[in-house]
DNA sequence: TTCTATTGACCACATTTGTAGTCGAGGGTA
DNA sequence: TACCCTCGACTACAAATGTGGTCAATAGAA
């Protein structure tokens, strides 16, 4: 039901979430190493986004300034549930297994999880 | 580049993960509580599967009866890594910090958990 | 002032996905 | 034997997605 936002528009997404506010060939700027998109097409996913409601403009000149009405961390967050949900029985700890056997976890991965557990613990 | 299944296709793959070899028919069936889909419908999705290489075929009569060509652990490792490498960096402890934070984690995911650390560590 | 490059609005078009319908062949029933 | 039901094959069709083109207006360059 969350705003269904695809893999293309969140390439956009990203990049507007570490700069709100940033006008469309700044966006095509900041993606032209990573994707090979015509501006065109960078401009018909920011209209998508904003017609879905996840951008916001904002008028500046003769362009719009795009910023974010949906928080990345929110995106995020609703993202791994339905994974979790769909994939693993809505539980984690199955999530993080497969995710180790598959790659292994980083050091810093281990620390910081056990720091969480810890939280979570009292 | 891993095989693309959609969400309506998981479902089926779903079933036929636990139940390899499995007909049409019983796979409606299966689904007949959670999903109201027509059995045409199940068979055009089983279709695709096979199309796509993620079902084979096997004779039986007159129908088919359907078993996975992939694994369902596979599915599930590359699944994890993408949600993984598109939002959270490629770490795991992000992922499991937002899951936390959204729903919390059970004690058993935190048990798990620990049990999955302390085993990595050594 | 005249031409050009850029901008958003609107349009295009193939693919994938969700959700079925139609059809001919073959198995089972009366 | 005469039907009918079920199966897979093929077809349909709208919405979402990936990718980009056209066009009129306008801000700048010359």
């Amino acid at each position: 039901m969350t705003l269904q936002i695809s893999s293309a528009e969140l390439e956009i997404m990203k990049v507007i979430w570490r700069k709100p506010g940033i006008g469309a060939t700044e966006v095509a700027d900041v993606l032209a190493d990573k994707q090979d998109w015509n501006i065109r097409t960078i401009k018909t996913l920011l209209s998508r986004l904003v017609d879905k409601g996840a951008l916001s403009i904002e008028q500046d000149g003769r362009r719009y300034l795009y910023s974010p009405l949906i928080a990345e961390k929110a995106y995020q967050k609703n993202a791994a549930g339905q994974l979790v949900d769909r994939l693993f029985g809505g539980r984690a700890a199955p999530l993080v297994a497969q995710l180790a056997d598959a790659r292994g976890l980083s050091e810093q991965d281990i620390e910081e999880l056990e720091a969480l557990l810890g939280r979570l613990k009292r």
